[in-house]
DNA sequence: TATTACATTGTAATTCTTACAATTAATTTT
DNA sequence: AAAATTAATTGTAAGAATTACAATGTAATA
């Protein structure tokens, strides 16, 4: 079995154990997830399962990523204008994003407990979480690529 | 004269060697915005001018925030689904946001650079900035105000 | 003053997302 | 297995934030 289809399962495993019933469209919108590994917009799965679901609507798709949320198998990253992307990997990562075609990729980095500890300490909030993003241009786009 | 008035000052002046015209709409919109302190959305900042200019456009808002930005004497804060506030302090900084009543608190941290190097490393990306905000909830709205 | 360049206004269009009511499907009870 | 209940899907309308656009207005320049 494959590292995407074990991960597939137990998402599908965790649902089982809440009242959220399994249907085709949910189990196609989680299997594109976890086999793409990449981070899809809700239009981007709408679209790559339309050829599968011709009758599928879109609130379906935003329907049951929000569903994937709560049970939190998913998480939404937000951006400003443009759509929200999903990312199926629910452990703790960064995310590098490349402002020439978009594309995001993953990395990690020990905690930046620091940086909350100072915030709080500074500005008296009861501090929980933190975002970080980092830009730039990724290897395709900056040609920097051997060819 | 005031600290505001001084860095609006500084503004203008930055606007004035540029092709940039001064009027009154642009004036109040950048009097607001130093004068606030705050990190104000475009609809509040037209709300808060309906009254001296009650035919304002709240397309001159955006607008003008537009140019401002292009001049390099406001930043864009985006987030997902709500609307984007605008910062008239360009020097680097953080923000703690509380998630309850949405306040934006500036704090400065020693850069972040280590986190830029090594997403370069792993990931090959040119990089050249991040975004980094902190998330919890203001003393106001913990409860931990005294009182 | 005439010309030109830039700015404002009002509104329509766009994009992403959610709301809603009707229909369909899955689960539980009988 | 049939009936009753609960949840999910669908299609479309509505919402919110932002931008596009054409007409009008204002400032700078010749
Ligand atoms: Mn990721
Ligand atoms: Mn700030
Ligand atoms: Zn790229
Ligand atoms: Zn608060």
């Amino acid at each position: 079995m494959t590292m995407a289809n074990e991960r597939l399962q137990e998402a599908i495993d965790a649902l089982k154990s809440t009242k959220v019933r399994m249907t085709p469209q949910r189990h196609a919108i989680l299997e594109y997830l976890y086999n793409s590994m990449s981070h899809p917009t809700a239009d981007e799965i709408y679209k790559a399962l339309e050829g599968k679901f011709p009758n599928m609507s879109v609130a379906t798709v935003y329907n049951n990523l929000r569903v994937f949320k709560e049970v939190g198998i998913v998480k939404e990253l937000t951006y400003g204008d443009a759509s929200s992307r999903f990312d199926c990997v629910t452990t703790d990562h960064y995310h590098v994003i490349c402002s020439e075609c978009g594309k995001i990729v993953d990395f990690h980095y020990p905690g930046l407990n620091e940086v909350e500890a100072l915030a709080k300490h500074v500005t008296g909030f009861q501090v929980n979480s933190h975002r970080m993003e980092v830009y730039g241009t990724c290897p395709e786009c900056n040609g920097s690529m051997p060819h």
